[in-house]
DNA sequence: ATAAACTATATCGTATACAATTATTACTAT
DNA sequence: ATAGTAATAATTGTATACGATATAGTTTAT
């Protein structure tokens, strides 16, 4: 295929950077949470400097905001943020199904049924990380083949932020099944080229995001505020 | 209108962003050539850190490509890449022109005229750096009030290359007329609600662009080539 | 003359040190 | 107790130094 392998290692920013977006998408850096440059470094083992190169691409991606002086922060999107995140996301990932099913809808259908098994197999062992990784890759398959890079660029603007917020809501069960067979229905739609049905099913699909954060992120954090019994208190941006 | 001001001044690596976008846009430097940290500090009076953090930003905005150990280019795109990006502008700005215009064209169309304005003081004075300055403005005009701010974070990851690209096609004066008389049309057709004129002509007016750098960036350069009599030898990406 | 090996230069990647700014705490006066 | 103020700590922004890697030029052997 390729002449050679690049066969390069890459840069301890760009570890780094891969790192610390991991640990927003998986949870375990809260939304909103400050982050210091030092500690860090020092968590990875790292100077500053490669650091601040990975902080400053992840403030493209959206992942956190910067403060000049004061402070980095994982992102912490309000509900309105949210629905126009939802939106673009419905509108990029729309044309792309289009264009990727005009260009190779063979290939289409057999990555999305790929990532549909991959995330029943995460669903059967638990592994909720696993699900969350295979969801955004059923969606990303319409990305991966649509043929224009640059929307594909768009939508790494928001994918990140995406698979955050995801992660959070992969609570109640019962949204579970639900949100499974709308998956199928997509595919089965996409297969069958009925891809203004897949559309309608799609937006849908998508746009549920939006009362979902708010119920399940939102909610509970201002009950929480009000009721002054809040957890840990943690720095928040304003 | 905002409670108060921020009143904080830019760090040197916003700075020194803001200095090299221009010098691209503009033509100082050309396109495909080389830059090096050192050089750049050095110019611009400051030390390679800020120097680094800017081409990092500028790397996102697809200014240049940055190769591991070997240095940073000023972006250099294929006529396949041109056709993909006037593409995805094409798809920005029309979705951003109908929200735009959904949600105040009142304004929409004041700052279309007045970008047009500019345009035509620019053109008289002889400013071509002015004029493609406002020929941006004018299409950003609907990016600005579109009421979504991934639209607009999308829009920018190619703006700067459409701008530093109109910047090099500002040459034949035959063009002008007709480039003007369609920027004229396209106000004429928004301000009177027929926006789907407005997207046949604005789509005419944004795909000139593939064949116009065909003709004028890229034919002299091979030919240039074939002679072996091209100019100043430049490093260039592979 | 040509190709390979070696040296020198240029360039980036990272670590560290210091300065500037902001937030927090302790303290004092009312 | 509360508001204001000064001292302290935490954090980012920038400069500098050094090592690693890639490129270009030079030398040498065939």
């Amino acid at each position: 295929m390729h002449p050679l392998t690049p066969l390069r290692g890459p840069s301890l920013a760009a570890l780094a950077a891969a790192r610390i977006r991991d640990a927003i998408i998986t949870g375990e850096l809260a939304l909103g949470e400050a982050l210091s440059e030092d500690r860090l470094a020092s968590a990875l083992g790292i100077s500053r400097t490669p650091v601040r190169e990975a902080l400053t691409a992840l403030q493209m991606q959206g992942l956190i905001t910067t403060q000049p002086q004061r402070g980095s922060f994982v992102f912490d999107p309000t509900e309105e943020e949210m629905a126009e995140l939802c939106e673009f996301r419905l509108v990029v990932e729309t044309r792309a199904m289009w264009l990727s099913h005009a260009r190779d809808r063979i290939r289409l259908v057999e990555e999305l049924e790929a990532a549909q098994a991959r995330m029943d197999a995460a669903i059967a062992a638990g592994d909720r990380i696993g699900w969350a990784a295979a969801d955004a890759a059923l969606h990303e398959a319409f990305l991966t083949n649509c043929g224009n890079q640059f929307l594909v660029q768009a939508y790494q603007l928001i994918s990140g932020r995406i698979s955050a917020v995801r992660t959070r809501l992969l609570g109640p069960p019962d949204n579970q099944s639900r949100s499974v067979e709308e998956h199928r229905e997509i595919i089965r739609a996409v297969a069958g080229g009925q891809l203004m049905q897949a559309e309608t099913i799609l937006a849908a699909h998508v746009m549920q995001m939006r009362p979902r954060y708010r119920t399940i992120v939102l909610a509970p954090r201002l009950a929480a505020e009000a009721g002054r019994a809040g957890g840990p208190r943690v720095r928040r941006a304003r």
